[in-house]
DNA sequence: TATATACCCATTGACGCCCATATAATCCCA
DNA sequence: TGGGATTATATGGGCGTCAATGGGTATATA
């Protein structure tokens, strides 16, 4: 499994460190699993990250935005100059970034979410009305997991 | 055969653990047998899940979206957080995820119900009655078998 | 020097992996 | 085609490993 998925619940010891879960850092390429980069969630409040080479990915998105959009303008700084690179012990622990742990009103545990590609980190009160919201909305829009899972091409 | 199909009550072991049919275990690709996804059915109080080679190809999909359209957000919450992978021993048994367990009230025997391209996991009476609400639902809208498998497009 | 953090080592409970058995299904050969 | 032998499936249990967590000490940084 090469995605971040599920949701994973983990306390934040005195020190600040909290384990990145165990089926995330397998997700990390081989050849860095011991750094991640986080940055402030545009759309919500979360800390969002992902392994150093999705930054790439993400680089080449907002270059092919219109140079003189404001959204260029918007996400390149929202974006690059918010990234924080964090590195991973080896535990498999590492320390949220203080702005971020802020941003995300965090205190001593930490929700992790998987999204695919990158994943994003919640107070977990907070990442649980997220999701019922999320919920809710696809249940009016009639799209459900199994649609989605299930549907032939 | 290459779809769940049939019904099965297996027993859930003092270690939580639980044979995957093997009927049910057939059906997945043969490059990974080892492995199945659940998440919570939506309209039912059951435990919905297949294969993993779905999960990568609407990652794929989910992909090529526009990177910051609302389409891609709501894809990426609802679908990669509420699902969990899960892996099948060498006997075939697997743990159910306490968080879907719960949700599907499931204590000491699970139904697995084929439902071609997924299955569903059943607390064994829940699943009886449903599938009997149904039976009678058909019955009532004077659908039939037949009326389905002979009608033209 | 004071505070933070990198680097060790320890603990605990859960889980993966292995081996075992009973029953059911299948096969094979006379 | 019958009946014994083989295989598959569901189930039970032991044990080593790993993930999450806790904490001590050296090192760095201001």
């Amino acid at each position: 499994m090469d995605l971040f998925v599920s949701r994973y619940f983990n306390k934040i010891d005195k020190k600040g460190r909290v384990s990145f879960p165990s089926s995330f850092r397998n997700v990390l390429p081989k050849t860095n699993k011991s750094e991640i980069i986080l940055y402030k969630s545009i759309k919500t409040e979360s800390i969002e990250g992902c392994g150093v080479e999705r930054l790439k990915e993400i680089a080449k998105r907002i270059n092919n935005l219109d140079f003189f959009s404001e959204d260029y303008d918007d996400f390149s700084t929202s974006i690059f100059s918010e990234i924080v690179p964090t590195k991973i012990d080896k535990e498999g622990r590492f320390l949220i970034p203080p702005e971020l742990k802020d941003y995300a009103k965090i205190t001593n545990e930490a929700a992790f979410y998987g999204k695919g590609h990158f994943f994003q980190i919640w107070e977990p009160k907070n990442g649980l009305n997220s999701s019922e919201t999320s919920r809710k909305r696809l249940l009016n829009e009639k799209k459900s997991l199994r649609t989605i899972l299930t549907q032939q091409k």
